[in-house]
DNA sequence: TCACTAGTTCGATCGTCATCGTACTACGAT
DNA sequence: ATCGTAGTACGATGACGATCGAACTAGTGA
């Protein structure tokens, strides 16, 4: 089945603002809360989002390339993982502060 | 001198999307970071920045209507104040996960 | 009163990006 | 092989926002 890893920035490479801005969008806000809510990983076409499908793809690609996110391929499947550690890393608290908000 | 703080919305009327929007923007993120080493307040013009007032000033708005500043006139000058209570109480650990970016 | 200084507001411009539809790729099942 | 499904890539469009210059406001000091 070989599973594949889709391109991303390594945890140096991941920029803060690169991040914010990835953040600070409603609908890729919504996904990050959707795959934190998910640690093992979801499959981007399970999350409810006012948008088409080439939109989402759009959005997911964006938080990967922010380093927000990890994805690999599972057959047809691609599933995306919340990059915590590397995230919890580089800037402690951030993610925790945002995902206590209360929307 | 009857100094006079500028509209800003309260502590519970804040969002996390304008937050995050606010603080992805480079030149903002860097008042941000001028103002976290002067918790006393910095006079706008007093932050070096690669923009002219009037943009400076569109900044400087935009970050007070997010809820991430708060300024008062002094005379002619405005001073900001990072709101830093009203941000660590919504958002734990969020600035300080920001502020410790090695940028 | 009359400049001078700090800063805002307004209108215009220009670039970026969120969105969409369509066409395409890749995998799985029949 | 063929079809269906999951998702991406591309090109176009429209909206938002970063930027600027110019005009304006307000406080300070001569």
């Amino acid at each position: 089945m070989a599973t594949k890893v889709l391109p991303q920035p390594e945890r140096e490479e991941i920029r803060v603002e690169a991040v914010l801005q990835a953040l600070g969008e409603p609908v890729r806000l919504t996904i990050v809360r959707a795959l934190a809510d998910n640690p093992a990983g979801v499959c981007c076409g399970e999350i409810e989002l006012p948008v088409t499908a080439s939109t989402r793809a759009h959005h997911l690609k964006t938080l990967r390339e922010a380093g927000v996110l990890s994805t690999h391929t599972d057959g047809t499947r691609r599933i995306s993982i919340l990059r915590r550690e590397d995230l919890e890393a580089l800037y402690p608290g951030l993610l925790t502060g945002i995902l206590s908000a209360k929307q």
